[in-house]
Formats: structure tokens, C-alpha cells, sequence
DNA sequence: TACCCACCTATCCGATCGGATAGGTTGTCT
DNA sequence: AGACAACCTATCCGATCGGATAGGTGGGTA
């Protein structure tokens, strides 16, 4: 089993090339740039697999993934990323690489990807694409204070000022106060809108 | 490597024993109910891969997997299903279990799964995992007449009954009738319920 | 101490909403 | 022709909302 690593952090790439190498059947190219990398397809194609990371000279984001993948009648080539997000691994693998592996994953796991990617199959780590995209602290909820945040909460819940007030135990006057607030600060002009807004916003 | 299939689908679970056994280095245990597979991990334990049925007689939902999973120290348990969400898929992996595998995989596919759950790696098809979880064509929108999927739209984006008038170039009082059927149909309370509940159906 | 801020309460008023009720038009299907 | 559905208009009324205004409390800071 032939496998080029492409990548341009040497100790990485050096241990990669010896976990898999240490493995017996495969049989490890590497090289630090995706220029080199398309010289040695030229040259020595088919591998097995590929395997190009994300950050690397050349790589200009998922287009030197794409390139790589046409090259020599439809090479497997896989992502190795130590910062990529999970979007770009999905961008990545709808686009047909042969995996995703991030610089997380355990050397033993590791190896067990390349082989499944080399035998055809479509590898992440579950873990991984399964995460929740962390919704980015909206700088809105900054802007509001405790008890605003409260009285928006109700408001996504499609309550009436009457409701709210029962609920946080103030009088409905003070829940108009802060609606009123929210107005300006969210820039909406009635309830409806703020709603939204919030909701648009990943509040609640 | 020693795999126990547990399945009540006949057809199926024999056409997988099949596969498993001819790939020469697998041996495949199969049985047809999930109070069968308990006996066999009893008598038979560890086994390297055992895989379980999602809708078979007495697996009750991913309880089975949980107890078949605590059993002889730890089995490494996949499901297998042909109905199952994604969302099952995802609880289950959450819940330890050792890959997912849809009935609609390829059978190659399948073996080189299972091997590589074997190895102690956590498998999903990449696709079904990212399949974006069909709307299900919300059954909202077969309800509402055209008149009121209009008005529906202004009200999702904050307007009052005399913005939405204006824009339809109909009265007032005809938009707060439909608003008031939207209400019935959307089974909302006022209008921020109805706009809340139109965004959450993934409408406009 | 004086000041500011977040929070609370209150009252007034016009605008809007939500529901009920009572009609009308158009087009389609039977 | 009759029945029906979708759509439109209208009026009445109580509830709610949105905005303005005028306060009060507690905590922190200059």
C-alpha cells in the first residue's frame, strides 16, 4: 500500500511517516509543499492514498485538494488539518475527498483511517463532525443586562408582558420598561421583530 | 475475529454472515432476537464486533444497546438499521456504541466497517451523518391557502397587520381574518408565536 | 457626599391586536 | 342550480402593546 503525505510541518510529517511506515504494509512518501506533492503524483502515480493538509504552501484552501483529486484519473486524497473546522471537513468530503483527519486524532487511529481510506472508504472521526458549531458569544447578548436577557427569553417563547411578569415575579409595567429597552438596543420596532432578532441572533 | 450479528431480518442477517465469512479472516455468530444474542455473549464472550438490529424483537430502542454493551466487561456494540434516524445514530454513538451502519451500505462497504470497528475505531457512514435532516416538507404549508403564506411572510419579517395590508393591497380587517385563521392553523396564541413557529418550520 | 447605573413601580394615552359576528364575490365541482 | 372553498370587507369591543413621563431603591464609584 503506497501513501504520499504532504505536509509542511517536518515533525509531523516525519512522525506520520514512521507510525505508518512501522506498520509493514504501507509504504510512505513524503514531501513539505503541494508543488512537491503534484511532482511526485506525476511521477509515481497511483498511491493508495493522499493525504494533503489544510495549512500548507500551495494549498490555497480546498482547491489544491480538488486539483490533487483530478489528477491521474481520480486519486484518493484525504485532508490532515490541525486547525480546520468542521466546515470545511464537510466542504471537503461533499467534495469528495477520502477523508478528514485532524492533528488530534491518536497515532493507532491514525493508521486505522488511512487503511479504511485506502480501501475505498470515506473516513472522519465521528467526534469530530458531530460537534456542535459553537455559536460565537453573539456580541448582542453583551449589550444586555440580566434582566433584559430574561425578559427576551420569554418574548422567544412567544409570551405576553402579563406572562413574563407572572413568570420573573415583577409587575407588568417593568416588563415594558425592558421591552421597550430591548427595542432600542436590538433595533427592532415591536415584539415580532425582537423575537426574530433574537432567535436570527442564536439566542436561546 | 469473532463478530455476532443479531438480527430478525433472515434474508438480511444471512446475506451478512455471508459477506463477513467469505472475507476468510472473520467468523460470524448470528442470531434473531436480541434475547438470543444475550445467551450467546453469555456463553461465547468477547467477541471482537457485535453487531445489533435497532427495530428487533426486545432491543426496546438503544436500551439493548446500553445492556449489550455493559455485558463481559465492555463489548464493542454497532447498530445496524434500515429505519433509523440520524438522530438515533448520533445518540447512540454518543452513548459509546462502536459505529452505526445503515442497511443501505454497500456490502463491501459493510466489511471493511466492520473490520474497522474491529480495531477498536468508531465508524458512521459520512454521509447519513451529514445528511442535513430533511424538513420533512412541513405539513404546515399544505394547510395554509395562498392568501395566508403571504401574510404569513410579513408577519415573519416584523410587520404589523397595516404594513402587511398595505404591501397585499387588501384592507386591514382581511389581513387580521387570515392572521386569525394563521393562528388556529399554526396553533399559536398571537403573532409572535405564529412568527416564531413559521421560522422554526424552516418557512420563508 | 454626590453621582451614575441597573433595576423596579406607576399612570396616562393612542395605536394595535385578537376575537366575534355578519356579510359579499369569485370560481369550481356536482 | 346548489354547495363549497377561498378570498375579501366591515364593525364592534375588550385586551394588549408601545411610548412618554415621573418617580423610587440599592450598589458602586468619584
Amino acid at each position: 500500500m503506497r501513501i504520499l503525505v504532504a505536509d509542511d510541518h517536518d515533525l509531523l510529517r516525519d512522525t506520520l511517516v514512521m507510525f505508518l511506515n512501522n506498520e509493514g504494509s504501507i509504504e510512505t512518501d513524503a514531501v513539505g509543499t503541494f508543488a512537491q506533492a503534484v511532482e511526485r503524483i506525476e511521477k509515481d502515480a497511483p498511491y493508495d492514498l493522499i493525504l494533503l493538509d489544510y495549512n500548507m504552501p500551495g494549498m490555497n484552501g480546498l482547491d489544491g485538494l480538488k486539483s490533487a483529486m483530478a489528477m491521474g484519473g481520480g486519486q484518493k486524497v484525504a485532508l490532515i488539518s490541525g486547525e480546520a473546522t468542521k466546515q470545511i471537513a464537510e466542504t471537503a468530503l461533499e467534495a469528495g475527498a477520502a477523508g478528514f483527519i485532524p492533528k488530534s486524532l491518536p497515532a493507532k487511529s491514525l493508521v486505522n483511517a488511512v487503511k479504511f481510506m485506502a480501501m475505498g472508504e470515506q473516513y472522519a472521526p465521528i467526534d469530530f463532525m458531530t460537534a456542535v458549531e459553537e455559536v460565537e458569544k453573539h456580541p448582542l447578548a453583551e449589550k444586555l443586562t440580566e434582566r433584559e436577557l430574561q425578559v427576551l427569553r420569554g418574548l422567544t417563547e412567544g409570551k405576553s408582558n402579563k406572562e413574563i411578569a407572572r413568570d420573573l415575579d415583577i409587575q407588568e409595567p417593568t416588563v415594558k420598561l425592558h421591552m421597550k429597552t430591548l427595542y432600542r438596543k436590538l433595533e427592532a420596532s415591536n415584539r415580532t421583530q425582537a423575537a426574530l432578532i433574537a432567535r436570527e441572533a442564536g439566542l436561546f
